[in-house]
DNA sequence: CGTTATCTTGACTGAAATCAATCCCGGTGG
DNA sequence: CCACCGGGATTGATTTCAGTCAAGATAACG
C-alpha cells in the first residue's frame, strides 16, 4: 500500500468506505453474487494527472472512491472546457465503456483513488442485474440533468450568477460526501479550473470572485474556497439547487 | 385522422416509418413481444407547441415520428438556453421517465408526430429485455456526447466557430434523417433558435450568420438555412463532426 | 532561497449586448 | 385588390461586459 500511484492489490468490497452510502445499494444486492465479482483493482493517482484521455479505448470502468475528478475537452489551440465534476460514488468512464471511445478526458483534481472494473461487467450486469442496469441508466440521466444546468449557465446566466451557480452545485455535492467540512471545499480547485467551467477567462473569473467575497458570499484563501453564505449563492445564481426530491423509481 | 392535434388511433408498428431504420433494431427483437405492446397512442402537434413541460410529471415516454424537437431550458427572466435538438427516431422524455419530474422543456420545432409509451414501459424492458434496456443506455450516452460538445462550444468557441459547429451539427444530423434536402434545412429553425442555441443575442446571431452567408458557407433566405459548403463548416468551427465510427458494441 | 504556480490588479482592447429603427413578406380582412 | 398587421430578419449607433496584455504580490515547494 506505499506505492503513491498505479494499481494495487484487490482488497475486499466490504471494506469499501462507500459501502455503506445509499448510492450503491442497488449493487449490493444484484441477482446473485455482489459487484466485488467484477472488480479487477484499484487505481490511485495524485492531483492533476490524467485517468482517461480523449479518443483512447480504455478497458475500464471506474467507481471514485476518494477524491475529486472532472470531465473535460479541449479545442487544438489549447482552449478547454470542463464539463462535469465527479465525486465519490461516481461512475467514471461509462460514456467511453459504451460508446468504445472516450470522446472527452478524465483528470483528477485532488488525490484520488478508484476502483477498476472491467468494461465486460457492463454487458454482464446488464444481462444479469435489471435493477443494476437500471441504476446505471438512472445515474447517466442524473448527470445529464447536471450537465443541462451547466449548458444553461454558461449560455445563458452572467458572471456573477454562472460563478454562484458552479460553487452552489459543488458546495451541495462535496456536502453530500463529505467533502466540505465547515463549509470548505476540501479539494485543490484552483481559479483555472473555475474559469474553464465557466467559460470565463481567467482574469474576469477572479475578478467575479472578488466581488462574491466583498459580498460576504464566499472567501478564497489558502488556495481554496469557503462558503459562507450558502443562500445567498442560490439566490445570486437563480438555481434551485439540486432537487432534495426525486426518490428514485424503484426498478 | 383529420384532428391537427392530439392523440390519435393506434395504428400499427408495422406501418412505422421508421421501422427498417437501423436505430430501432434493437427493439424490434425484443425478448417475445415487440415494442409494439408497449405502445399507447400517438400524438401529433405542431410547430411552436409545447410537447413536455419543466416541472411536470408526465406518465408518457415518447419516439419521435416526424419532425423536429428541441428541449431546452429557461431562467425566471425569460432568458432561455436550447439544450439539444431531437429527430426522427429520437427518444423524447426519458430523463423525466426516469427522474419523475421533467428538468426541461421539449417543444415542437416543427410539425411532429411522435409515438406514445407508458413510462411503465422502461421498467419493464429493463426486466424483459437487456438488450433494449442497453440500447436504451446507449442512446443516451449518445446524446451526453453531443451535450458535452454543445457546452464546449458555448463556454470556449467564438460565435462564428459557434456558428459554424451548430450548423454543421443540425446538417449532418438532419442529413441521417432525409431532412436536408438539396443540403436545405428543412425545418423551421429561426435566428431565435440558433440565437438561444448558442447562448448569442439575437443581433450578434444574425450579424455572425451574415459572415457566414458573405462566405459562401451558409445562405439564408425565405426563413431557412441552405447548407453550401458543409465542409468549411467544420474548417470553421474546428469539430470533428458526428463520429461516422462507433459501430455500437453489441451486448 | 530561488523557483514556480496561483492569485491580484491596472490599463487597454475587443467582442457581444442593447437600443432603436427599418425592411420584408406572408397572411387577413375590408 | 389592397391596406394593415405581425413575425422574422437587418442595420446602425452606442454601451457594457469580458478578454488580453502586462506586472506584481503571495505563497507553496524543492
Amino acid at each position: 500500500m506505499d506505492s503513491v500511484q498505479g494499481v494495487v492489490a484487490k482488497t475486499d468490497c466490504n471494506d469499501c468506505p462507500l459501502k455503506d452510502k445509499p448510492h450503491l445499494a442497488p449493487f449490493n444486492h444484484l441477482g446473485g453474487p455482489g459487484i466485488e465479482q467484477y472488480k479487477v483493482g484499484e487505481l490511485r493517482l495524485t492531483a492533476g494527472t490524467n485517468i482517461l484521455m480523449e479518443g483512447l479505448k480504455s478497458p475500464h470502468l471506474y467507481t471514485l472512491i476518494e477524491g475529486v475528478a472532472f470531465r473535460h475537452k479541449g479545442l487544438s489551440d489549447g482552449r478547454r472546457q470542463i464539463l462535469n465534476y465527479a465525486f465519490p460514488g461516481d461512475l467514471v468512464g461509462l460514456q467511453g465503456s459504451l460508446l468504445g471511445e472516450m470522446q472527452h478526458s478524465i483528470d483528477a483534481l485532488s488525490d484520488v483513488a478508484l476502483c477498476v472494473f472491467d468494461r465486460s461487467c457492463l454487458f454482464d450486469m446488464f444481462e444479469k442485474s435489471p435493477a443494476a442496469a437500471y441504476e446505471i441508466t438512472w445515474r447517466g440521466a442524473k448527470d445529464e440533468t447536471i450537465l443541462d444546468e451547466n449548458l444553461l449557465s454558461v449560455g445563458r446566466r452572467s458572471a456573477q450568477e454562472r460563478a454562484a451557480y458552479l460553487l452552489a452545485l459543488l458546495y451541495q455535492r462535496a456536502k453530500l460526501v463529505g467533502l466540505a467540512p465547515k463549509n470548505r471545499l476540501n479539494f485543490p480547485l484552483t481559479q483555472l479550473h473555475i474559469a474553464d467551467t465557466l467559460g470565463l477567462s481567467i482574469v474576469h473569473t477572479n475578478r467575479t470572485l472578488k466581488v462574491l467575497s466583498t459580498k460576504k458570499v464566499i472567501q478564497w484563501q489558502d488556495r481554496g474556497c469557503t462558503i459562507l453564505n450558502p443562500d445567498a449563492l442560490l439566490e445570486i445564481s437563480g438555481w434551485e439547487g439540486l432537487d432534495s426530491l426525486t426518490p428514485r423509481a424503484r426498478l
